[in-house]
RNA sequence: GGCGAGGUAGCUCAGCUGGUUAGAGCGCAGGAUUCAUAAUCCUGAGGUCGAGAGUUCAAGUCUCUCUCUCGCUACCA
């Protein structure tokens, strides 16, 4: 490690409107939580800080739904989140939030200080939504109408929730303003836009090469792939961002003419990073500017891909246009967690929650580091990874029961039974220099895969050392010695050295199962571990001096962890049956999924529509597309030219001859270049496949359909 | 179509700037052992490294083409 002196640590901040599940935890929580638990066992100056995001429009929305407050939504479930946190062992120095006064504070400064500075910002007007009866204008979620792709009644005016596709206000069908129900207007309103895209030179400079203003930053080879990948493509096509919303929920934007605006909660979010910290130098007699604007002070932001954008564009364009504050050295994003095959889904129920693990598994030995170990185990640190309970329960019976827990409590007990719990002296120890030398090998490089944010390899180290463990109680066999003579001086040696492995793994596995390293403690009747522990642990091996000394009294045997599939008490496998067959249930429960049936229309506006058979001609794929065929259509009296989105269905010489049925009074629209006189009808079914519809027997062509 | 990531043993994945018979863990097969939660330890089987072409004395590793998976994006009248 280098010689940095301060550590800045953030992890993204949740948004309060919900509980967070395992993907989640998996993605910027855990990580972080190995990253900064092992600086402070090397005794590093760190400060980690996250918090909850309590700002924008969902939160209103759902406070209107459930009739209550928006404050008593970001109540609860900033509670509910910081206690899930703590439980599972989330170490925070600070779960902040940014409904505090100091945030908004700190938001405002910020803006006030780029708006005065100049250049950085631009006010456009254009038109939005605005409801009249409320006298407001209206966020995109306060709009619902018809989605145009799907027909979907209730879609919002960012996204349709049925369908997925991405939306604008302005395409919706039908809008309706969710305030009073009426059909909004549209009127002007301005926003303050960040000119994101002036920063795109130091940007690109800065992530390609790890350079700002010619100075050495960072390097950029430690980087993630898929990180740097995401960044560049983003590069080239940078635009204003709008920053402020017409909304009474947030952060009033501190300016002129911005009565009824608040910031935009991408902007305040990271922000609260900052904030965080201010409260944490308050609470701990700190300077915080040492974590933010000193050039020793290094920023890491610890995310899930989805925030990639945000945190590697967006906020460094910030602070570096706010011109006081670092940069970040890395964004070590993860990527995503499924849960057993399928992406995790409140609606659909699908997935577990922290809060919820945590309950369901409330009688489970050692729950925490179960969870951890198995999600640390699997980390989606450079690809999407898939959590399944069958991995869940091999992890722990086979690793943290059959290797490092069996290890551990073979050298109490051994330890207990011959010297009465006395750690025995080494002598003459040189037998052992391999078994040690592979150990130190063991600690260098776990340290050095956690250095590098590898958290799996991390893991798989400490689980190397107790297999070195167990390899050298093997070889040695001490209990066939000690049968001939209890007082042979090998058998002394080996468990002597062995202690000394149970006391490096009590100090290298808190990073990852710090629930787990305390009992191993106690074990060996020492304290905790400590911020420092590590370097000083680092030290002694150097020295070659024990960590546990000769004559130390270590405690009873007791178990570290409770084996899953355990021969006399089913418990535990019957919670992962059970968690297995919840999820059983809502697969054989799942209704066929449909398309909502549209609303009621009468035989006038049915006929209005003229359907006729015709016969294609002619068929080509449509340049540069992948899914438009254009096809020539004879519908009797004429032909007519149709782009059609069923390329990835049909090829085209398989079209030619094909009867259809067609829409032919549609009004004409040019695709991709090519005018299309019409619509071919075609089903989808639910795996998105294709079927044209057409007359089953030779009908010819130009026939009504009615 | 554009951009990004990825396709390596049954499964999950390592393989840096190209260099001897391609690795680990799990699983599987055989053996050893009993201090330990039927845990541990040893040995072994298993891969034409997505396909093809090229550069090179030498390619999983570089270039090109193709193909499949995932994400973003365009398009779906």
């Amino acid at each position: 490690m280098n010689t940095t002196k301060r550590y800045t640590v953030t992890s993204a901040l949740p948004y309060a409107n919900g509980a967070l599940h395992l993907g989640h935890l998996a993605g910027a929580y855990l990580p972080a939580d190995i990253f900064v638990r092992y600086l402070r066992l090397l005794g590093k100056d760190v400060v980690w800080v996250c918090g909850s995001d309590e700002h924008g429009a969902a939160i209103t929305i759902r406070a209107k739904k459930e009739g209550i407050s928006p404050r008593a939504i970001i109540d609860k479930y900033h509670e509910l989140n910081k206690g899930s946190f703590e439980r599972l062992g989330i170490s925070f120095d600070i779960y902040h939030r940014t409904s505090a006064d100091l945030h908004h504070e700190t938001a405002q400064d910020f803006f006030k200080h780029l708006d005065a500075k100049g250049g950085e910002f631009e006010e456009k007007t254009n038109e939005q939504y605005y409801d009249e009866e409320y006298n407001q204008f209206l966020a995109d979620r306060y709009i619902t109408g018809t989605c145009p792709k799907c027909a979907h009644t209730e879609a919002y005016g960012d996204q349709c929730e049925n369908c997925g596709s991405d939306l604008s206000p302005t395409e919706l069908i039908n809008p309706k303003s969710t305030l009073s129900g009426k059909t909004p207007i549209l009127k002007e309103t301005t926003h303050w836009y960040f000119k994101l895209d002036k920063h795109a030179a130091w940007l690109q400079e800065w992530i390609e090469n790890g350079q700002v203003e010619g100075k050495e930053h960072h390097n950029p080879k430690a980087w993630k792939n898929h990180v740097l990948g995401q960044c560049l493509s983003w590069l080239s096509d940078l635009r204003p961002r709008a920053i402020t919303r017409d909304l009474d929920w947030g952060i009033p934007v501190p300016a002129k003419g911005a009565d009824g605006k608040v910031l935009y909660v991408w902007f305040d979010a990271p922000i609260g990073y900052i904030s965080a910290t201010k409260q944490w130098a308050i609470d701990n007699n700190k300077n915080w500017e040492d974590y933010w604007k000193s050039e020793d002070a290094e920023l890491i932001h610890f995310i899930g891909k989805d925030n990639i954008v945000f945190h590697c564009i967006v906020f460094p364009a910030m602070l570096k246009a706010h011109g006081d504050y670092v940069l970040p050295t890395n964004v070590p994003a993860n990527q995503f967690l499924n849960f057993e095959g399928r992406k995790f889904s409140k609606s659909k129920g699908w997935g577990i929650e922290m809060h919820q693990y945590l309950e369901e598994f409330k009688d489970f030995p050692n729950k925490e580091d179960a969870l951890r170990y198995a999600l640390i185990r699997n980390m989606p640190e450079s690809k999407d990874a898939d959590f399944k309970w069958d991995e869940f329960v091999e992890f722990h019976d086979n690793e943290l029961v059959a290797n490092i827990g069996n290890f551990i409590n073979r050298v109490v007990v051994l330890t207990n039974k011959y010297y009465e719990g006395i750690v025995p002296e080494a002598i003459n120890n040189e037998s052992a220099a391999s078994e040690l030398a592979s150990v130190h090998t063991i600690i260098t490089e776990l340290c050095q895969e956690i250095e590098k944010y590898n958290f799996r390899n991390a893991i798989q180290k400490l689980m190397e050392l107790s297999s070195v463990g167990n390899t050298y109680l093997q070889d040695v066999s001490p209990w066939k010695i000690w049968k001939e003579d209890p007082e042979c001086q090998a058998v002394k040696n080996c468990l002597h050295n062995c202690i000394q492995i149970v006391g490096f793994l009590s100090v290298l596995c808190e990073p990852f199962i710090p629930f787990s390293s305390d009992k191993i403690r106690a074990l060996l009747n020492l304290p905790k571990v400590n911020s420092g522990n590590l370097a000083s642990l680092l030290d002694l091996f150097k020295a070659q001096k024990s960590l546990i000394p000769a004559g130390h009294k270590i405690g009873d045997p007791t178990l570290l962890f409770a084996k899953i599939h355990d021969r006399k008490d089913h418990s535990r496998l019957e919670l992962i049956e059970k968690q297995k067959a919840d999820l059983q249930a809502i697969l054989d429960a799942e209704v066929p999924p449909h398309e909502p049936v549209k609303d009621t229309t009468t035989y006038d506006d049915f006929v209005k529509l003229d359907i006729r058979t015709g016969t294609i001609v002619e068929a080509e794929k449509v340049k540069k597309t992948d899914k438009l065929l254009k096809l020539t259509v004879d519908v009797g009296f004429e032909k007519r030219t149709i782009v059609s989105g069923i390329a990835k269905h049909y090829k085209p010489e398989d079209l030619v001859g094909q009867e259809v049925v067609l829409l032919v009074n549609l009004a004409p629209r040019k695709l991709r270049g090519v005018e299309s006189q019409g619509m071919i009808l075609t089903a989808e079914n639910t795996k998105g496949e294709l079927c044209l519809i057409s007359p089953k027997q030779v009908f010819g062509n130009g026939f009504v359909v009615k």
